[in-house]
DNA sequence: CTTTTATGAATGAAGG
DNA sequence: CCTTCATTCATAAAAG
């Protein structure tokens, strides 16, 4: 388990990274014209010296090491919210937890805490749309293990995940077929800011693996360039 | 026009763009030996196309929306794990809403056209405050006629419009002159909503500030290499 | 450019 | 199940 001052820990390390990383700005590569007017013939291409590819070749290793490193401090973060969980619920507030916050916050209306929203959403996918008071009552008591949370929650919850689906695939036929005629010339930055599908057909998606790009992904990125 | 809000999911965008970036190709550089043999002198230097160059800048592009993608989301769950900052963990966990490039493709949210604002204002005000599936189809295609709108916008506008104007409404009576974000108030509208009632809320979130890696820095990588 | 405000949207809950 | 409401989040627009 991270307790909160290793993460203050971790991220000014990174902040550190960052600003090494500003400094490279500097001098990355740049376009040279070469006339190499041998035989008659005229060449015109990009040069780069040996220490200009190193420092690009750093920059992106720079890159990976950061994506690796958030990735590494998520996976963490992620694993601690199961202990932190029972926190976000309604009502209840560890008394350690006052002595940091010591506003005892507690709200009116139940709010899944990620753990749980995850756990619905896959129960939710896995088709069974129809939650009948037994099955609630296991619901419930598995999310408990995470949270606060009432039959009645889980109860709501179902019927509001599957009206809105519902509407939502009702909104996406009819009317506007205007989809999306950006067309962004780059394709990195091309973020499709908009949604544009109903609902997430993947059942084994659970929010803390969709969240991203797994370590391995970045690490080999890592690799090819350096 | 990016316009389509009905009720979809934000997070999946986030998975498409992941995918996205994992497609990139990964060409990135590579080292050509060119024997420009010209005075009886060779050169030997990395060369590299144009094609190649865009390549590694989209790489180090990549990363750097790698990265800020991982800032944002460890704000997230910086804030859902700090009670203090319970306002904000108060999010579903639905990180990188529409996190970076606010440049291009920007537009994530319905705006009134000020002929639509005017046509509305008039339905409105014209009483019935039963806008109905049906009254919200007219009404939808009466304004398409003036600009982009969904039936869901009209439908999320007649919402907001009434609740805000009811709660100016009881707003008259006491000295707040806040406009609506309080909320901390001890049993001011105490309508019905349930006897376990008890809000209180920290306006001053900030914490996420202090978090660490700044979206900036990230950006203007992101913006030097593109 | 940063802070504040106005408001579109998301969502838990209640009523029918 | 569906509709409606209340509350809160996030962001476009406005203010500083």
């Amino acid at each position: 388990m991270v307790n909160r001052m290793e993460w203050e820990k971790h991220h000014n390390h990174q902040q550190l990274q960052q600003q090494e990383l500003l400094q490279q700005k500097r001098d990355g590569l740049q376009s040279v014209n070469v006339n190499g007017n041998c035989a008659g013939m005229m060449m015109c291409v990009k040069v780069m010296t040996d220490e200009q590819l190193e420092t690009l070749r750093k920059q992106i290793a720079v890159y990976a090491v950061i994506c690796e490193r958030l990735v590494e401090l998520h996976k963490q973060f992620i694993a601690q919210q199961d202990f932190a969980g029972a926190r976000l619920g309604n009502m209840y507030c560890d008394p350690l937890i006052a002595s940091v916050g010591h506003k005892i916050t507690s709200r009116q209306r139940w709010t899944p805490t990620p753990v749980q929203l995850q756990i619905l959403e896959r129960i939710f996918d896995q088709g069974i749309g129809t939650p009948n008071k037994l099955k609630i009552k296991e619901i419930t008591a598995e999310l408990s293990q995470h949270g606060q949370i009432s039959e009645t929650n889980v109860y709501n919850w179902f019927q509001n995940r599957r009206a809105r689906s519902k509407r939502k695939q009702q909104n996406v036929g009819p009317s506007n077929a205007e989809s999306e005629v950006e067309t962004e010339g780059e394709s990195i930055k091309d973020k499709k800011t908009k949604p544009e599908e109903f609902q997430s057909q993947n059942s084994g998606n659970s929010r803390t693996e969709d969240l991203c790009l797994q370590n391995s992904e970045v690490s080999s990125e890592l690799h090819y360039l350096t």
